[in-house]
DNA sequence: GAATATTAGTTGTTTTTGTAACTAACAAGG
DNA sequence: CCTTGTTAGTTACAAAAACAACTAATATTC
């Protein structure tokens, strides 16, 4: 098994970065699944919620970048254990305003401080500015600052 | 939708992971799947052989971190297609080296110059140290340096 | 203000993945 | 050797994702 080329798989980048996406989600993954049953999809609807309140699933899908059928699952599966709430919107009776309940409310603090710990252990490996500059280039390739 | 919280999704790393992974696989990835028809871990299978010559199934899913079913159904599927051939092993017989065949070896060509230009333009975003930089932060949370 | 197009979300069907159980070859210990 | 354990790879079945077609509400245009 010799190498006999000069590209490196290992340094290409969507290669390189969904090995580390894998990598990195791994032990949170764990937790939210084994622990809660949710799935990933879930837990990120649960976040959006947690942070911004109330949202359509439209909305959600915007900023998670997640197509609407996976979203609409993800809902119908979290509204089915009560952890979210749908209210037909007044303004637009397609849509639902969502919002996490109290038990949902109380799921997601958790998840969220296991969150914080997660990321601040990898952020660990980094020196100060590096994780930021991480972070930076990251989010420049996912373009979130679009 | 108002943000009411500290902790943002948006800097958490798993979550900015998968984002930069999903969005810059997206354009080479419709290419090695609408041109040549191939999956993901399909094309990982052709990268590895194509760099590395002969390789068993094992020492592929070892290096790429990828579950063997996966591995195994990837190998059929190239191997019915006639980009790789399978030979059992001489030392081991539960074992087959795998390697691209001449077809497989010109698909390669193109899919590695491909990526190539590819991974130059992804680049191109960052300055000349922010590259080198990502990807060795990125192999350390990948634990490909281990 | 009816006809047409668009949008929010859902449902059904097909691919792909994950997980567990399996076969066949090898390895070690007695 | 021959039992017990391990390993390479496959297969079968269950879970999840992708994609297309759908319903119902809203916008648009003539």
């Amino acid at each position: 098994m010799v190498k006999n080329d000069e590209f490196d798989l290992q340094n290409f980048l969507p290669y390189l970065l969904n090995q580390a996406a894998e990598q990195s989600s791994l032990e949170f993954q764990r937790i939210y699944k084994d622990r809660y049953g949710l799935l990933r999809t879930e837990w990120r609807v649960m976040f959006h919620l947690g942070m911004y309140g109330e949202m359509t699933a439209k909305q959600i899908g915007a900023r998670a970048m997640t197509h609407k059928t996976k979203i609409s699952r993800a809902v119908s599966r979290l509204a089915q254990r009560r952890y979210i709430s749908r209210t037909r919107s007044e303004n637009d009776r397609r849509a639902e305003v969502l919002a996490l309940t109290p038990s949902g409310q109380s799921v997601y603090q958790e998840l969220r401080g296991i969150a914080e710990d997660y990321d601040a252990r990898l952020d660990r490996r980094f020196s100060r500015g590096e994780g930021a500059l991480l972070r930076m280039m990251l989010r420049r390739l996912a373009g979130l600052d679009d």
